[in-house]
DNA sequence: GGATTGACGTCTG
DNA sequence: GCAGACGCCAATC
């Protein structure tokens, strides 16, 4: 179903995150002018189990794996991002401010 | 139909 | 510099 819901937008968006990357819900949510990075968190959340969207690449403005609580396991976010060359200690990606990834800096 | 929550961010104190 | 409060918008209870 052709949905123009966030949901679409946010998961598309997701999908085009560089491998070894990662990005912040409230860039997103600036670039697809959601208004609130709430409402990316929140399509994550839908997106992460019913569609295969790297969400392990998006964590917050502090670089933080917010979101690894809602995994399958707290442990599978870190784990996908060392797996991808992303340093991550104590649930936090280290160098993130050079790893962040802009949208609007791939795409313009 | 109203109130609360939610993977956040920014401002003010 | 750190802590707390407010704002966003939609979904769920």
């Amino acid at each position: 179903m052709s949905q123009d819901n966030y949901f679409e937008r946010v998961y598309e968006l997701t999908r085009q995150i560089p491998r070894g990357r990662v990005s912040t819900y409230g860039r997103l949510a600036n670039y697809l002018e959601l208004g609130s990075a709430r409402m990316v968190g929140w399509a994550l959340n839908k997106v992460f189990t019913d569609r295969a969207v790297p969400a392990h690449r998006v964590v917050n403005r502090k670089g933080e794996l917010s979101g690894r609580i809602h995994f399958p396991t707290p442990t599978l976010m870190q784990e996908l991002l060392e797996n991808e060359g992303v340093v991550v200690v104590d649930h936090c990606v280290q160098d993130f401010d050079g790893l962040v990834w802009d949208p609007s800096d791939e795409l313009q």
